[in-house]
DNA sequence: CCATAATCGAGACGGTACGTCACGTCTTGAG
DNA sequence: CTCAAGACGTGACGTACCGTCTCGATTATGG
């Protein structure tokens, strides 16, 4: 008759993960503020003292785990045609911000005073000009105008998904994003 | 000697006033999640069981406070210039974004779960759709395109107001906001 | 149809009240040691809160709770029979030893390290010294030994009841104090 | 240069004896309540698992370090003469409640509910019966009164070096245990 | 002008969640 | 096989707010 008293501990690597990937979803869920350590720890399986000893801050624990998603920008392959691929990326950025760890992003970053958090809107900041390359290129073959404020044009596509996402709270579909994408790039053109 | 043992009661119109004012301030400082009704009751120099008496939830008292400022859309005049009428509107805009309530209206609806804020969100939208005459009047002169999905460049305009401001923490100033102007006309007018 | 929600809050001095007794109580079962706050609130059916508002400190507690009962000194009338009052004296000490309030004052204070509980202890000393006034002025009128020293003979007298309680764990009925007192008044008379 | 990395281990009697003796040390320090085993553990400069491996319960490796001194009861030299044979004994009983070692017995013992400890309880009370031969020879000798209680006597002996000490919590010197002595003395002499 | 009701201030209280602490158990690896 | 080192589960603790309740004081209102 074998005891087996309560669940093996889970240590190490495997209660960080666990522990991180809960955090993700809660914070799509509840958001950053209402977000619970000890919630977290139990829906992890693992006791919020564990928790508290990694992590002794919210802000800590919440940036760790949003850096380890943070830290894989989805690369997307160039073919050279301008307008496919930035609807390429749109629909990376569009499945990440419908994703529950996107959510999880948005809702953390959005109005940030945790200092803790600060770091990681700039890094997003960065992933929104990841297409950046793309448009100097057109700029240099001739395709869209010279002085055109590129920078300012991949904001204001970004800007214009988040304003339909979180301030509209209507879905942004393909069809969406390539409007907006239009829009922009007719804008950029001549 | 004059002993002015406490300061005398406001009551009524006078304390509900002050109550509001002070909640709009604190939505700006702190943000929705993190407002407390027992501070404010105290910054507004009234005992917190006035507050409750009147307000008994937090997203009550956040929404009368948000609807007596939202209820006056800014009116701008219309030239007939669609650029600068568009500017223009776009300079309230800033100018509203930028103030403390707007600041307040911002954070507590970006990532609104208070249900008690869902119907100021669409009136925030609502808001947003302020110049939609300017553009179909254009569009009727034939100096944008036909087809054109004048909803979505308005949205535009405001998401790429709102990503400088509270996704990249960047100032927009009128340069800016002209810049994203003449890039969503572009890409309307052909 | 009578809707009692929860049983109606006890205040100020019903709260003190039944706050002390149930603290007193549980010195005498648990002692100051494993004496819990939270424990007590519950028996006394009070919130922990309220305990820890008015007794910051456990010790506070402790003092208040002991003090609202070592304040009334068992007086005792003084028949004039030296033997007599003596053992009169002792069946008060003796009941109270063993009372529960008594186990509780016996037990906070035999090794105090609480600093909060000092005074007591004196306040306990001062007690043993209630029948001074007896011993003096049987050696006035040459009952007893001019040069005894008095003071002595009733620590002896309470330090043997001590022993006996505490350290043998023995019971201390009628006649085992009269075996004391006479021992000791035997060696106080010659 | 040789890198001594950590103390070498201390195994088997060696490891017993340094935990026991801390073990007594802390005994007189905070008592018994407040000894924690991980801080034993500590001032032994073993590790804590060491500990709980040999003595499970706190109340063991206390009953095994108090033990391991109660075995030593303090024998005294027998001249004949009464008063000078129970002074003697009464030094060693001072000596002893006055050492840290016995500030440990008192301390565990005077209100002790751990069942772990009672037998100490009993083993401590026999030890107070030391000098009983002396006075049943004294009785046979007509020194003392033929039906007097000795084993009363000897309880209130050490009964007022206890109230003294632990109550008063005033210093017990030999002249206190000189008089102590001769009251008792004088009561059961006749 | 005063009496009476509505409103407000002041503070005690119950309740919930939190982060901390010390303890004892367990696992792993070194001696 | 024994011990050291450290991670982990467990329970209790004291604190910080929050929202409710009670009571007394203040203000407005109608006779």
């Amino acid at each position: 008759m074998t005891k087996r008293k309560r669940p093996p501990q889970r240590r190490g690597e495997a209660m960080v993960g666990a522990v991180l990937q809960v955090t993700l979803v809660q914070l799509g869920v509840v958001g950053f503020e209402r977000l619970s350590v000890p919630e977290v720890a139990a829906l992890a399986g693992v006791n919020k003292t564990s928790v508290y000893r990694r992590w002794p801050t919210k802000g800590e624990l919440v940036r760790e785990a949003l850096a380890s998603v943070l830290g894989e920008p989805p690369d997307f392959v160039a073919t050279g045609e301008l307008r496919a691929d930035l609807l390429a990326w749109g629909r990376g950025a569009l499945a990440f911000a419908g994703s529950p760890v996107g959510q999880a992003v948005f809702r953390a970053l959005l109005s940030a005073d945790d200092p803790d958090l600060r770091p990681l809107a700039s890094e997003l900041t960065r992933t929104t000009k990841g297409p950046m390359g793309l448009l100097t290129r057109a700029v240099r073959r001739g395709e869209l105008r010279p002085g055109a404020n590129l920078e300012l044009a991949l904001s204001t596509i970004a800007g214009a998904l988040l304003q339909r996402l979180h301030v509209e709270h209507r879905p942004a579909d393909l069809a969406y994003l390539t409007q907006v994408v239009d829009l922009v790039l007719d804008g950029l053109r001549r």
